[in-house]
DNA sequence: TTATATTTATACCGATTGGTAAATAAATGT
DNA sequence: ACATTTATTTACCAATCGGTATAAATATAA
């Protein structure tokens, strides 16, 4: 039996709270150690985090991060589903919202918030993780893709829903107006990225929900 | 004497078109070469470009590029240039429009050109040229960051003069206003990067467009 | 106490990174 | 013809890249 598969093996084990584990206990803790690497792919991108800094900033030795995350690429995995139940999941919540212009201006509002956080980098992973990159990172480029049009999708139905409850005209192109806020929310990721204050993303949503009562 | 002073002194000879050079004559054009190198950056990034991949490209020894060209920061700089008064020199002329509602029609529509001509990268270099990146390139990316703001402050300048020529009300903060317009353009290119077509851009700056009454 | 299981730290791997030394080739000047 | 200048080719450099083999350390089970 290889050391990875024993390794895959201990990572997927049940929780057994009272059956204590066999050999020596992780020294670190698996959802702290994630969340450091979170931070780093969030800031560095996946190319430009090094797998030297990741060890640096985690306090864990490159062997024990193979052991319980794998390779860089399914490490990376690990923390951008962790970004997406965690930091983003204001997402699913805007979309709760009883209208589509009152979802829209949560979930841009929240963004907001979301990018000038001073205790999180800024932008937002999945914008800014792989837009550019080598031959060797195209697969992550392309799961980054897939998740943002996972993004617009959302945003699709929400407003198909609006139409059905009358609240968004049935002219409305959905798709078209997902990919609208979805355009500015990536620019607004850029925009934090490069140093826009809150004050100024803030004008940024007002101008674009000003837009709101234009469009349809 | 060193070599790299050699080398740039070469580069830096003024133009003596009668006065033929002395040693031995450049086997590529400098121009064709400078043209393939911001090909490779402007899809690849600046990291995500190697010196292999772009020795590759341009058909030429690394040495030589050393010598015409310096260094890999020094390459992405003069390519980026090359970019500025080549392919997006068409914001300058979005610029000289009657009126700011015409020039930020032209500018989006000419960016929905750009964005999907088939013929060159998808995306804008200055935009995704190194939005994350290693420590090493942190001043690569502080330049593009700067690149943005000139963009920016372009846009302002017209506004400005917008307003004095009474097309645009006075209570309007244009640099706000400029703020939101690159949001839109930074928002496209991430898109066009992330593979939306030309029918899908177009409808992003119709919408965009429709704004303008709402705005003021 | 001994065997087994698991994690740790150290030290290393081949491949790739950006960059260059040295020798050769090709032009002009005298 | 010969010296000089410049560019090219080849072969190499140290540093870093992601990833791992090995052995010591630390726990439970018997």
């Amino acid at each position: 039996m290889k050391d990875v598969v024993k390794a895959q093996k201990a990572a997927n084990r049940p929780a057994k709270p009272d059956a204590k584990p066999r050999g020596r206990p992780l020294a670190f803790n698996q959802k702290d150690a994630l969340d450091k690497a979170l931070n780093v792919f969030w800031s560095r991108g996946y190319e430009g985090a090094s797998m030297a800094e990741l060890t640096e900033v985690l306090g864990i030795n490159k062997p024990s991060i193979y052991a319980a995350f794998g390779n860089k690429e399914t490490l990376f995995r690990k923390a951008l589903a962790r970004y997406t139940t965690g930091p983003v999941a204001f997402v699913g919540e805007a979309m709760k919202e009883p209208t589509a212009r009152q979802a829209v201006e949560k979930l841009l509002m929240q963004a907001v918030d979301f990018f000038s956080d001073k205790s999180t980098p800024n932008g937002c992973m999945i914008v800014q993780g792989a837009l550019t990159c080598g031959q060797s990172s195209l697969a992550i480029q392309q799961e980054l893709i897939a998740y943002r049009g996972h993004f617009e999708a959302t945003l699709t139905k929400r407003f198909e829903l609006a139409k059905e409850q009358g609240d968004l005209a049935s002219t409305v192109n959905t798709k078209h107006m997902s990919k609208y806020i979805a355009t500015i929310h990536q620019g607004m990721s850029v925009q934090a990225t490069s140093g826009a204050t809150r004050e100024e993303l803030e004008a940024i949503v007002e101008m674009a929900l000003k837009n709101w009562l234009a469009i349809y």
